[in-house]
DNA sequence: AAGACGGGGAG
DNA sequence: CTCCCAGTCTT
């Protein structure tokens, strides 16, 4: 939760040293739930977004008073945890439970409108058809390492720009095959 | 359904 | 200088 909250919208390489300090000074969720807030923020500041730095305390506080320090698992549940939105619920869910739950960011969201063809555009992770192709593609019994397959393929791959149409291994499934890529 | 938030790195 | 990044919260 620690890690997904601080990767909204930031880079991965930009967090990577605030999260291992953060967690090497808050190493359970109880000295979360009682840390100051200006303790927090000194962690967050420069992560940008900085009404974030409150959910870590909130979601502490709220773990530990409503399950008394215990993740549910349960996607509802998760989503009452201030900070908490679909992304985050879903990524807890497969990568910390191996539950067979779906996960949509930025980067499956663009896959799965590649793959599948959809041709849509704008905040395509908010759109129904991605969500639901989002669900049979996580419906399979190991979403935790799915999970990161596609947050490494999407990275490497089939980035955002100039993806690696020649060398892609899923290229004869795509929608796109070997066509030229107009920008999506 | 659309806008705001934000520092930091890439082009 | 402009755009975008492992989204969520608020209209």
């Amino acid at each position: 939760m620690i890690a997904e909250f601080m990767l909204q919208r930031t880079k991965a390489n930009q967090v990577e040293s605030v999260y291992k300090s953060f967690i090497k000074q808050y190493q359970d969720i109880n000295s979360l739930a009682k840390a100051r807030a200006h303790s927090i923020q000194k962690y967050t500041i420069n992560l940008g977004i900085h009404w974030r730095a409150t959910h870590f305390k909130e979601a502490a506080k709220y773990i530990m008073d409503n399950y008394d320090g215990q993740f549910p698992e349960d996607r509802t549940l998760l989503r009452k945890i201030p900070g908490i939105g679909d992304y985050v619920a879903g990524a807890i869910l497969t990568v910390c439970f191996n539950r067979p739950e779906y996960v949509v960011d930025s980067n499956i969201a663009r896959f799965i409108n590649r793959f599948y063809g959809l041709q849509l555009t704008g905040e395509i992770r908010r759109k129904k058809p991605i969500i639901e192709k989002a669900q049979e593609l996580f419906d399979y019994s190991d979403t935790r390492n799915l999970l990161f397959a596609l947050l490494d393929f999407t990275a490497l791959v089939c980035k955002p720009q100039k993806p690696e149409c020649t060398s892609c291994i899923l290229n004869q499934d795509c929608s796109l095959k070997s066509k030229y890529i107009t920008p999506l």
